[in-house]
DNA sequence: AATTTTTACGCAATCGGTTGCATTAATAAA
DNA sequence: TTTATTAATGCAACCGATTGCGTAAAAATT
C-alpha cells in the first residue's frame, strides 16, 4: 500500500504562483491578502484536498489548538457530561481536546499534567484527584502562560481560573431541606476532605444543623473514602442498627446515596418517613430509584463550557490581569420522592 | 508575566558538551548510544526540567503519538467507558487521546473526522453517527495508511479494522429469554436500521421469533429515532393500549426500556408477569429501576482496550495484510426481575 | 507630475526534534 | 603490527507552517 503524498502549502504555491507565506496568510484571511486571493486560494486548497498540518503549526506558535482535560475517571456522569461541555465549546473555537484520567491518584495526576504538557497545549483543566494536595506538577504551565481551570474539585491556594459551584451553600440546603421536612438526626455521608468539594458540603451541613440548633454528633458524620454504592451500604446498614438510628442522610454523592436507599428498604425501613435521603450531583440513577432521589443539581454541562471558555479567551485578556477568575454556579435542591415536603 | 525559556534538547546539547542527535538518541534509547551515555542524558534532563515537544517530534514524523475518537455522545455510560478502555491503554503505551463527538450528526462526523487528520493522529476510533451512509471522509486515513477501528456502530462494507459484539445472536438470545419466560407477542425498540447494531439485533429478535413459531407483527417492530426516554414512554403507552397488547419488549436499549417499565407501571400494568421487558447494554439505571431491567452485557471497557491496541499494534504488521481484522465480544442476557425465569 | 500612502505579496529564518550518512576512536581479528 | 569491525557520536537536511521585514505596484494626495 502505497501512502500518498500528502499536499502542503507549498504544492497550492507551486499551482498557484504564490509564495508559501501568501498561500499560509491567505488560509488564515490574512488583512493584507486581497479577497481574491483569499478566495482562490481556499477553493484550490479545497479542490486538491489540503488538509493543515497543526503539528507544523504548532510547532512554529509554540501551541497547539488543543485543550487538555485531565480528570479522575471518565465515566462518570457529571465528568462525561462536563466533557462533554468542553468538548462542545472547544470545538465551535477550532479547538480539539486531549483527555487523560487520573483514577483519583496523584501519581497518574502528576504524570498526565507531564504528558499533556508535552502536547503543547492552549490551556489545561484539571479536576483534581482525591488526595492531592501537591501542587508542584502544575508549575510548568504557570511558567509558560498556559491558563489552568480547576473545576469543581479545586485547589484552596493554587492562584488560577476556577469553576465551581457553591458547595457550601449546596451542602447547608440539602441539610436545610431535610431539616425542614421533619429531620431531627441527619447523618452525612462525607468525601475526601482533602477535596473542597466535600470539605465545604460537611461545612454546609453542619451549619445547617447549628442553624436549627440540632446536635452535631461526630457518629452521625462518616468520612468515605470513595463514596461508592458498596461503601454506602455498608455505612447504612451500621446506621440503622444504630440503637439510635438517623432520621435523615445528607449524602455528598447520589451513588452512595442510592445505595443507602436500597439498603434501607432491604432493611425494611421506609422512605421517606423513617429514613429521608438527599444526595449530590443529578445523576441519571436518582432519578430512577425508587423512591426517587432527591439532590442537587450540579451543572456539569454549563461548567464545561464556562471551563473552555475560560482558556479560548485567555489569549485575548491582559496577562497578570485576571488570572484568579472564579465562576461560581448555582446549585439548587431537586425536591423528589425520598425526603418529606416541607412541614 | 515572563514566560521561561523552555530547555530543549540543544540546551542538553550545549550543557553536556553532546550534539542535539545524540542527545535525541539518548533520550531514546537508540542502541548506538552507549549506557552512561544514556543515563548521563536522562538525568540531565530530569534535573533541567526538560520536556519533550511532541508537536516538533511528530512534525517530522508525520505522526503524533494520538489517538483520535469519534463517537456520538460521550456522557452515555456504554460510550465512556469505552472511552475510558481506550485511554488506559492509550497512557500505558505513551499515546494521548483526542475525543470529538458528532453528536449522532453526520455533518459533524465529516468535520471532526477532518479536524482529526490535521492532527496527525496515529489512529482513528470511529463509532458512527445514526444515519451515516457515506464513508469518504474516512479515506484520507487510509489513504495515509493510518489505521482505523470502528467500534460498536461500524460499517458494513469499509475494510477496516472492527471491534464489536455479535449483535445478531445477542437479539437472538434476547429474545429467546423472552420467549423461554412465556412471552407470545413480544415488541421490538428497533434503533436506525443504518446501523449494524440495531439491523442485526433485529434479526436476531426475527430468526428467534421464527425458531419459536411465533408470528412476526409488524405493528410490534416500533422503529424508534434515538430510543430516547421520552420516545419510549410514547410508544409503551400507545402498545399497551392496543386491544391486544404485548406481552413482552426487547428493547434494543435501556433507556428506552427503563422508560418502558416505568411507563408500564404508572399504567397498572405488572411486570414481568403482563409484560416481560429486557434491555440492552446494561447501563447503571438498569440495576435501579424496580423491578431490576433484564439487559444485555455489553464490554465497553474491553471493547475500548481491544480497539487502542488494534491501533498500537498496527505499526508492528505487515500492513496490507491483517488490515481488516473483526473482533466479535460475547454479550450475554444478564437476567434479572424485569423478566420472567425460564419455565 | 511628484510624492506619499496603501495594498499585496515574497524572502528567509524559525520552531524542536529526527535520521541517513559520515567519521573517529576503540576493540577484535589476522 | 596491520587490518577489519564495532561502538559512539557528529553533521546537516528535513518535517510544514508562520511571520518580521522588505519591496514593487497601485492608489491617493498634494
Amino acid at each position: 500500500m502505497e501512502i500518498k503524498k500528502e499536499v502542503t502549502i507549498y504544492d497550492l504555491a507551486k499551482e498557484l504562483n504564490y509564495s508559501p507565506s501568501t498561500i499560509s496568510r491567505a488560509l488564515n484571511n490574512h488583512k493584507s491578502i486581497s479577497k481574491k486571493t483569499i478566495k482562490l486560494v481556499k477553493q484550490t486548497a479545497e479542490r486538491v484536498g489540503y488538509r493543515p498540518n497543526n503539528l507544523a503549526a504548532g510547532l512554529r506558535n509554540n501551541k497547539s489548538k488543543t485543550i487538555g482535560i485531565l480528570i479522575p475517571h471518565i465515566n462518570r456522569p457529571f465528568v462525561s457530561t462536563l466533557i462533554s461541555g468542553i468538548e462542545e465549546a472547544a470545538r465551535k473555537a477550532g479547538y480539539n481536546v486531549l483527555i487523560s484520567q487520573s483514577y483519583d491518584d496523584y501519581k497518574n495526576e502528576v504524570n498526565n499534567a507531564h504528558t499533556l504538557y508535552d502536547s503543547r497545549i492552549s490551556g489545561l483543566i484539571v479536576s483534581l484527584a482525591m488526595e492531592t494536595t501537591d501542587f508542584a506538577h502544575f508549575q510548568q504551565f504557570v511558567d509558560q502562560g498556559i491558563p489552568i481551570v480547576f473545576v469543581d474539585r479545586v485547589p484552596k491556594v493554587f492562584n488560577s481560573y476556577k469553576v465551581v459551584i457553591d458547595n457550601y451553600s449546596a451542602g447547608y440546603k440539602a441539610t436545610k431541606h431535610l431539616i425542614e421536612g421533619g429531620c431531627k438526626r441527619i447523618a452525612h455521608f462525607a468525601g475526601s476532605q482533602h477535596r473542597n468539594v466535600y470539605e465545604e458540603r460537611k461545612k454546609g451541613y453542619i451549619d445547617a444543623l447549628k442553624e436549627y440548633n440540632l446536635p452535631i454528633e461526630k457518629e452521625l458524620i462518616i468520612p468515605f473514602k470513595t463514596l461508592s454504592f458498596e461503601e454506602g451500604k455498608k455505612v447504612t446498614k451500621k446506621l440503622l442498627e444504630m440503637k439510635n438510628p438517623p432520621d435523615g442522610i445528607f449524602s455528598a454523592n447520589d451513588t452512595a446515596a442510592v445505595s443507602a436507599i436500597i439498603c434501607a428498604k432491604k432493611m425494611g425501613v421506609s422512605i421517606p418517613e423513617e429514613l429521608a435521603i438527599i444526595g449530590f450531583n443529578d445523576d441519571p440513577i436518582s432519578s430512577i430509584v425508587e423512591p426517587a432521589l432527591s439532590t442537587m443539581s450540579h451543572p456539569a454541562l454549563k461548567m464545561g463550557k464556562i471551563s473552555a471558555k475560560r482558556i479560548l479567551d485567555h489569549s485575548l485578556k491582559d496577562l497578570d490581569k485576571l488570572l484568579s477568575e472564579v465562576s461560581v454556579l448555582n446549585t439548587e435542591v431537586i425536591a423528589r420522592a425520598s425526603t418529606k415536603p416541607i412541614s
